[in-house]
DNA sequence: GTAATAAGTTAGAGTCAACTAACAAATAAA
DNA sequence: TTTATTTGTTAGTTGACTCTAACTTATTAC
């Protein structure tokens, strides 16, 4: 049988090959690079196993590869992995925004429905959706042709008392983060006021919409992306 | 790494299982029964494949399974698959109804995403759609618990001339029967009257909204499910 | 600057799901 | 009822992705 998207003209990556691509471009650092050994631990996949990987995905011409030396992607292998990415992020936006999930229940199912390869269907959501260039998590998505604007925010951990700040987005966001999020009540969007900073800890005392005084860590305040009010 | 929907407990079915399992309820006669060959075209997947599969499906309980002879799915098998199905149709219906996909569009998308590990995610389309009995196709969408009621509906085929039926399904949707419907404009819910049946080839010819008269084939009137309208 | 440790690779093997070639059983035809 | 055909099975391979054990290269520590 004859199957025109395994055909000759474009190999279709696998299920597999695009959680390493998806692994890789969020483990990149600011030269590009990942380490063999961090993509086997975010993957939960032994290192040999991820060797013979990255050689595949190499000679598919998605990686530059050489012995003993960081992975990077290539451009080609940037745009795929940003393509997985924006699917992941629209289907997390959808399933907050159409479907009444909660920010911490999405990332599981958006894992999965990332690797539905219909194009109309993510186009389809990004029109009801009304086109957004952020997810719930306030990660910037990537558009169809897998480029990203990424706006610089501020980490909240950067800003000085008297700061009126707006959550914009938060960083890695893991489910335990968005559930404390949720807990004090912190969402996207909200206005917050920094009130004094611990000089020992870098601990936070800040005040927001139902909130006259909250304490957040640094472990809080360098996650949560924020930008200065014109206040 | 111990993973709990794969342990000692539960043995989750692969993705590939699920094929079979949806083909073997898809072409189970009145017996229940499927041959080898049957699946094996149904699937495009040699006999061998199939055969080995068979054998794998019966270790775990889900298909009744003995040399020379065609398969059954056991009712654990059944239920599965039903709930296979249920994910598909659900799906297809969300599709249409919430995404604004047509008939004839969604097959595909729906083949993939009823493989979607996330019982609140087909939880949450249900909800949202007024928990549907029937799909977009008309075909009866299983309940949580795998059991599907099945409305005995009328084959158009077998009316007479006179009768006034309401389209309410139609059996083995294929895209190109969709898009013949499309093209004549027929939709479940519409009414059709039978106006005449030609006795050499049973060819019907019927009226509704927008066609005085219409000629259909036995080929489309045995595959159109209606219901008599008390008229 | 050599030894110890960490990171990465090679080699070999296992599982899953597909295949082909060859054989066996069941069914249909002569 | 014997033969021919269709259907189903067995045996052996392959490719994708994983693993462990053993080895090599790079990095860190003394």
């Amino acid at each position: 049988m004859f199957n025109v998207v395994n055909s000759y003209f474009y190999k279709m990556n696998t299920l597999v090959e695009e959680n390493y691509l998806k692994a890789l471009f969020s483990l990149a650092n600011d030269r590009g690079e990942v380490n063999v050994s961090e993509l086997s631990d975010k993957l939960d996949i032994k290192m040999p196993t991820v060797t013979s990987m990255m050689k595949k995905l190499a000679s598919k011409g998605l990686v530059h590869y050489e012995s003993y030396k960081p992975v990077r992607l290539t451009e080609t292998g940037q745009t795929e992995a940003a393509l997985i990415i924006r699917k992941h992020r629209l289907t997390e936006m959808f399933l907050v925004q159409k479907m009444g999930f909660g920010w911490d229940e999405v990332h599981e199912i958006a894992e999965q429905v990332e690797h539905i390869k219909s194009i109309e269907f993510f186009e389809k959501m990004d029109e009801i959706l009304g086109f957004p260039k952020i997810d719930p998590h306030g990660s910037p998505i990537p558009d169809k042709e897998g480029k990203m604007e990424w706006k610089s925010f501020d980490k909240l951990m950067d800003c000085k008392p008297g700061d009126r700040v707006r959550v914009a987005a938060v960083v890695h966001s893991s489910d335990e983060f968005l559930k404390f999020l949720n807990s004090r009540k912190i969402h996207l969007g909200l206005t917050i006021t920094v009130l004094s900073i611990e000089p020992f800890d870098r601990s936070m005392l800040v005040s927001y919409k139902g909130r006259s005084s909250e304490m957040l860590s640094q472990a809080a305040t360098e996650k949560l992306l924020v930008e200065k009010r014109k206040n």
